[in-house]
DNA sequence: TGAAATGTTGGGGCG
DNA sequence: ACGCCCCAACATTTC
């Protein structure tokens, strides 16, 4: 008899999970741990909404674990503390887990593989939370990739050679054998992820945690979104995305799953359109190349990708704290703002397009350091990811790996009446603004009488865009004209 | 995975 | 019939 931990960290599934797979093949005896932890991740120890999300999630995987002869063993850490206890009160001789990419993760982790080997236990990690290892994918300089769309070249390559190869995942293991007598598991309760004031139970009725409801939503975007995913991403006020994202985040389903799916589906279906699907698969690619970035560039998580940002001209608190908590509480009198806002409070989640909306607005017209937004978005959102936050931060401010150039300002009105054209997504997240109708509900300001119940806009689009502008060419070194200029004289020439 | 300013074109009204 | 102006509509350039 030989018995190992399976460490679940966010990984909480037991389909297509390494680690696990790994030790029923070596050992007789398998016992599921987790280890609460949240101040060896520092500065981003899980925010209050992933807490919930947690508490429902692990409520979950215990439950399939129990269906299968086993049963999740809660501790508190350190990690490493609670890992040798765990090992010394079983007898187990061995540890297994499935790696993650956020800089003080990476740190802990090979910290506390030394330290069991030292202990005389056999430690072992296993991929599974991206596509690629972030070491695997490499530009032919042999550096990691700065820009997305060669990193998807390489990407794409790599799991369609994994496709080709019939790499399917794992199905979840029928039993899970487990000793007659399992050391003690701390109460759920008792690691207090839920809020003592009872805000989550609204936002959470929107979602299923757990390995069964993220299969469940893969299905029905597979069934139903799937085949105009790429023309109707974009208008939130359709459900054509997958909104697998908080499930991913805790490894309920592994993305090797759902691209094994799409592809499936794809192949089953000869009607529908490649276009569709691909462009499913490479918004997979921009979450590993989320984790590639933060994994090569750990200071990220911070501080700009972009050195010349170390001088933006931010705005400085004393001036935005008050825009800020506007921004933050959905009163900025800007619709499509404020609805964004609102649906990120009321559901844990925020449509993307309305993402890059809202942070366009917080970073350029209100001037406010995208840290402070990644820090609220970080607190709020159910699918918080430190890897994706901050690509999505830095990109929309203009200073991460192939982002936006900087004077790419969103005109909020512009983009609600492109991507919300009935305002049907307005509407459901601000009814003050039901007595409107057409143009007004996009720009309430321009109204005959607007509605007295909404606030009046925080700033003026027109003026603020200037200043972003004038605060970007204060930091620009290189003028970006200068190629372009070069470019028009050649013309010329011809 | 922009927006605004500027430039160009072409149809129609009108003297 | 012609030239002129106006101004959408579209294209290009600039930030």
């Amino acid at each position: 008899m030989s018995l190992a931990l399976v460490w679940f960290r966010r990984d909480l599934r037991l389909a297509d999970n390494a680690a696990l797979c790994a030790a029923l093949a070596h050992h007789t005896q398998v016992l599921p741990v987790f280890v609460w932890a949240p101040e060896e991740e520092a500065r981003w120890a899980p925010g209050a909404a992933s807490r919930v999300w947690l508490h429902h999630s692990l409520t979950a995987l215990d439950r399939a674990l129990r269906a299968r002869g086993s049963a999740l063993i809660l501790r508190r850490g350190p990690s490493l503390n609670s890992l040798l206890a765990l090992a010394r009160e079983s007898g187990a001789r061995a540890v297994y887990w499935n790696r993650l990419y956020e800089p003080a993760v990476v740190a802990r982790d090979t910290a506390l593989k030394s330290a069991l080997r030292a202990a005389g236990l056999a430690a072992e990690s296993h991929p599974g939370h991206a596509l690629a290892e972030p070491w695997e994918l490499k530009t032919s300089a042999g550096t990691p990739y700065r820009v997305f769309t060669p990193f998807w070249r390489a990407l794409d390559a790599h799991w369609r050679a994994r496709f080709a190869a019939g790499r399917a995942p794992r199905p979840a293991p029928r039993a899970i054998p487990s000793p007659n007598r399992s050391p003690e598991s701390l109460p759920l309760p008792a690691l207090e992820l839920l809020p003592r004031v009872r805000w989550d139970r609204a936002p959470i009725a929107h979602w299923q945690p757990g390995e069964t409801g993220a299969q469940a939503r893969l299905r029905e975007f597979l069934d139903r979104a799937l085949a105009h995913y790429r023309r109707e991403r974009d208008f939130p006020a359709v459900p054509a995305t997958s909104r697998l994202s908080p499930h991913l985040h805790f490894g309920e389903i592994s993305p090797w799953t759902v691209v094994w799916q799409v592809q499936t589906a794809q192949v089953a279906d000869p009607r529908l359109d490649s276009a569709e699907a691909e462009g499913f698969v490479r918004q997979l690619g921009w979450r590993d190349f989320a984790h590639h970035l933060l994994y090569h560039f750990p200071h990220t998580q911070d501080e700009p990708l972009d050195p010349a940002f170390a001088d933006f001209p931010w705005a400085r608190p004393a001036d935005y704290t008050a825009e800020l908590a506007a921004w933050q509480r959905g009163s900025t009198g800007i619709p499509i703002v404020d609805a964004g806002l609102r649906e990120l409070w009321a559901t844990g989640y925020l449509h993307n397009r309305v993402r890059m909306i809202v942070a366009s607005f917080l970073t350029k017209h209100l001037l406010v350091p995208w840290q402070e937004g990644a820090r609220w978005f970080w607190d709020t959102l159910f699918d918080a990811d430190l890897a994706n936050n901050t690509l999505g931060w830095q990109w929309v401010a203009g200073c991460g790996a192939d982002a936006a150039p900087y004077f790419r300002i969103f005109n909020p009105v512009l983009q609600s009446k492109k991507f919300d054209p009935e305002a049907r997504y307005l509407k459901r997240w601000l009814p003050e603004l039901q007595a409107l109708n057409g143009e007004a509900l996009h720009a309430p300001w321009l109204a005959p009488s607007p509605p007295g119940a909404y606030p009046p806009p925080i700033c003026d689009l027109a003026a603020r865009r200037e200043r972003a502008l004038a605060a970007y060419a204060r930091i620009k070194t290189q003028p970006r004209s200068g190629g372009s200029a070069r470019r028009r004289s050649d013309r010329r020439a011809e």
